[in-house]
DNA sequence: TTTACATACTTGTATATACAAGTTATAATT
DNA sequence: AATTATAACTTGTATATACAAGTATGTAAA
């Protein structure tokens, strides 16, 4: 791995464990040379990257402090797996494959059109459901080209299928864009989460995005309207008036 | 203004207004040097963030890529003011400034503790109503601190707060944190949208801070839950497992 | 025709240098 | 004591070089 991603990992962690504390000073661009003994431009990037991510805040003249805040909700604009946030954040959800099977793009004509796939190409289609208390709480429903991953098997989809893509596969996942609504629940959610009030889900659809742009998995996932909170960090970057 | 944000700001435009098409490739690296007449890493800094804001994707060996699509939905994750998406968009909202004042942080608990304010400082107190085809579709609350923003009037409330400040101020919006969650309408919010069914609004509440990561804006904007839709983008960085 | 290789392109990483610009603390001056 | 200037720090920008690594293309060999 680069040297960068390295520097970039190491502050992060001491972040996340508190090492690093929040308004902490960080050591200088200089300091930080010395201790991961390289050059200036490597720990900028390594900089760059915290800040862009919401770690920290840069000023100059005065140095980078930590600006992370330990949530206990859904980070929306993360990108993360369900269990790296699992992890992270102590959540203890347990996750149930509810369905593991083989299908034709043309039998899910939303899917084949966010996907941009032919009637024959075939498509992963699992349901997860994740559960606390001995209620579910989220219901996961992804889409993934068959192209791209040719197995797939219960206890990978139990655990985490991006952590087996990206250890297990040559396959770099990249971007991907998301939308949130709110929607009424339908027969098929309700026999999941059972019947609620008020009966509405919020919905994150989204279509993730290989390093070459090509698009390879579509995501549904569901939550309790009144119960989930999405959080989001974002950076201004000021744009021409048009 | 630095020389890789005029590049990035060039080509941000020359794809917002289609002069680089949807997957259309960029010119290379070296070509774009002689382009603007720099150097390889001044380009290199605005393709990256060309790349981190959703515009572009790189592939080593390859180039850029346009992927930016146009949506006609809120990007959540953006950070940009109602009156760029506005403008952008060309979503013809007509905004109505109903509350403009001055008022204690005492008086404001959740916003006073949300901005780590004493009980004397002075707060902006501002609501807007978003209105299109005869109906209010959003309503923005806002508060500033007076510290920061030592005047307001109804012409900047009505225009654009953001361009105001950092037209006018020498002050710096930096970055924000958003939560996005689903709520039952209080009679006040009944009120500017009238009665609903169902009567539940999707709201996002957000701190904003300067560039020394002071706490200066609380925004709550509420939108009619069933109506609409939030829209991100985010790129994925690895993270250890802990 | 097919395969393999070499070559010329592309972007990625790491390093170095020089200077600009903002902050802070110290010392000198008023 | 208050102000000013200086020096020593901080991060930001721009440039240059060298090499690594991935992609595409043409050429030569099988």
């Amino acid at each position: 791995m680069n040297k960068y991603m390295k520097i970039y990992q190491s502050i992060c962690e001491k972040i996340l464990n508190g090492e690093y504390a929040h308004l902490q000073q960080l050591p200088s661009e200089n300091e930080l040379t010395k201790i991961y003994s390289t050059s200036r431009e490597t720990v900028r990037k390594a900089l760059n990257l915290l800040q862009e991510k919401g770690y920290i805040q840069k000023l100059r003249g005065k140095g980078s402090v930590v600006i992370y805040e330990d949530v206990i909700q859904f980070p929306i604009s993360e990108m993360v797996s369900f269990q790296e946030i699992n992890k992270r954040l102590g959540l203890d959800y347990e996750t149930k494959v509810e369905l593991l099977e083989v299908i034709d793009a043309k039998d899910v004509p939303v899917v084949q059109h966010a996907l941009e796939l032919r009637d024959q190409d075939k498509l992963w289609h699992v349901i997860r459901t994740r559960t606390k208390d001995d209620a579910v709480r989220i219901m996961d429903e992804d889409y993934f080209k068959c192209q791209v991953i040719p197995k797939l098997t219960q206890e990978v989809a139990a655990e985490s299928i991006y952590k087996f893509i990206e250890q297990e596969m040559n396959v770099e996942i990249s971007y991907s864009n998301k939308s949130i609504t709110f929607e009424e629940m339908t027969e098929n959610e309700i026999l999941y989460f059972g019947k609620l009030n008020p009966p509405y889900t919020a919905t994150v659809r989204g279509t993730v995005y290989l390093n070459n742009a090509e698009k390879f998995q579509y995501n549904i996932s569901r939550h309790i309207a009144t119960e989930f909170k999405f959080v989001d960090f974002s950076r201004r970057v000021i744009h021409k008036t048009l």
